[in-house]
RNA sequence: GCGGUCGUAGCUCAGUAGGUAGAGCAUCGGGUUGUGAUCCUGAGGGUCGCGGGUUCAAAUCCCGUCGAUCGCCCCA
């Protein structure tokens, strides 16, 4: 064991599991592009005055936030990738497109205790649309979303999107008997309603002026949950307001069914999010049993652009973390158990019997088919016997082996196909082109996510 | 920040009337039969998470600490 343990709440990623990390980030990026969004970055660490502008003082205490020894300047390490998205939005207000589409794939870290789908470190997928208002913007980030989901293997039946809308939520709630003054606190309550006690649900039920027929009726909102496809006049019966308190759940209905996307989407008013934060529709992304945590959540925050600096500018977006994702993927046999499936497979795996003329031979043909543009390997066991060598070449799950023995003597060599298990005899000066056409024909039928 | 459970080799785990550690797999090597393999054989790898305490003696008992995990707080 060694003396060193990693800092809590991280991971180490050996090539397994890397292996599998870039399987997930290489779907969001394709997905993304595939979206029209462009992806960018920013520094790991900004200015800790950056974060304390958008959440307040007290997100220090969740930060991992430092100063150079002998500096004065205080800095964090980005917790979430918001405040720098806003921040080069606004940099740039002026020029930007609209509407303008970015997506980052950065890493974030939270001071915060470790727990089952929540770590110090994680990878969070951001997507973002900036300049546009309305339900079209909206649903083009939630497709994005969606197509990544559904690329990971994710069907309507495992995951759903639950959706709200603080405008149609704060109207239902003013119908339901909260008074304008109290919607804030409302909204509190609703998004804590499962872990208060029904003591405790019931004394800020009161405090917000409710009398018990408001209550029940303001519990019944809180669970309420239909399909997206439902007509706004059932909606609306259900909740007990008018059809035209929903408006902006009638708009995002009808571009999501004209997406393809109500299978994935329901309206769920207990949905909430930062309270601070979101202007219009709010959603999150959960496993359809419940378990684990969101896997996704966002909103439209059309106040963030200001916020820091820039001009007004309407928003909307969302994040996806890695963690939660991954146990919910795993949960659901969509990640295979040995994450060295998803490793690179090398074109070619060379062998040599040992002989001077193969050893002599073989780097200067892997550095050859290399320069082809080829993976290509080679053991480096001192062992001759053929069959070990051909089982490393298995454990990597090369596409062909190259073996440099007898046929030497006449300039040439022998080429298995690992897959197909045949094998011929190749001329030295032909072996380049004879893998190019071996792999070439692999390639065009693989690449799906590249 | 607060509680429950847990920590022996890279992995899965054995190892209690306390007597300074083992197996399988994996890794590395040798041999045999020229082809992803079989068989034979050898090696490396752990100060039992770390630090104290009790004891002649601690992987084992006690305390602390670090980490993992589950829950609470929080969740951008």
């Amino acid at each position: 064991m060694a003396d060193f343990q990693s800092p809590k709440g991280t991971r180490d990623f050996y090539p397994d599991q890397m292996a599998l990390r870039r399987h997930v980030e290489n779907i969001w990026r394709k997905a993304s592009v595939d979206c029209g969004f462009d992806e960018i970055e920013g520094p790991t660490f900004e200015h800790l005055s950056l974060f304390t502008a958008k959440s307040g003082p007290g997100i220090v205490s969740e930060l991992f936030s430092f100063r150079r020894a002998g500096g004065s300047d205080d800095y964090a390490l980005r917790p979430e990738f918001t405040p720098t998205l806003a921040r080069m939005a606004a940099a740039r207000a002026g020029t930007l497109s609209v509407p303008t589409k970015w997506f980052a794939i950065p890493l974030h870290f939270r001071a915060e205790r470790p727990q089952r789908g929540r770590l110090r470190e994680f990878v969070q997928w951001n997507v973002d649309l900036l300049g546009s208002e309305g339900a079209a913007a909206d649903c083009d980030v939630i497709a994005c979303a969606a197509l990544a989901l559904e690329r990971l293997g994710l069907k309507p039946t495992d995951v759903r999107f639950r959706l709200a809308h603080r405008g149609a939520s704060a109207a239902v709630l003013t119908a339901a008997g909260v008074a304008g003054e109290h919607i804030g606190e409302a909204f509190e309550l609703l998004d804590r309603r499962d872990k208060l006690s029904p003591e405790e649900f019931q004394t800020r039920a009161v405090k917000l002026g409710l009398d018990d027929a408001a209550q029940k009726r303001f519990a019944a909102i809180a669970g309420t949950k239909l399909p997206v496809s439902a007509s706004m006049n059932d909606v609306a019966a259900s909740l007990g307001v008018g059809a035209d308190v929903l408006a902006p759940l009638a708009e995002l209905s009808e571009k999501l069914n004209s997406l393809g996307l109500s299978d994935w989407c329901q309206w769920d008013f207990g949905i909430v999010r930062g309270l601070a934060y979101y202007t219009g529709t709010v959603f999150e992304v959960h496993e359809c049993a419940g378990k684990e945590r969101a896997i996704a959540g966002g909103g439209r925050y059309d106040g963030l652009v200001e916020l820091f600096g820039g001009p007004k500018m309407p928003a909307i977006g969302f994040g996806m973390g890695d963690v939660v994702l991954g146990l919910v993927l795993a949960d659901k046999g969509l990640l295979p158990k040995d994450g060295g499936q998803l490793l690179p497979r090398p074109d070619v795996f060379l062998i040599s019997d040992g002989s001077d003329a193969a050893e002599k031979t073989l780097p200067k043909l892997v550095m050859q088919i290399r320069r082809a543009g080829l993976h290509a390997r080679h053991s480096w066991k001192a062992t001759k016997n053929v069959g070990k060598l051909l089982s490393d070449a298995g454990k990597c799950r090369a596409r062909s082996a190259l073996i440099l023995g007898a046929e030497m003597a006449e300039g040439a060599v022998a080429i298995k196909d690992l897959d197909g298990g045949g094998q011929r005899v190749v001329p030295l000066e032909e072996v380049v082109a004879t893998l190019l056409a071996m792999t070439g024909a692999n390639t065009s039928t693989v690449s799906k996510h590249d």
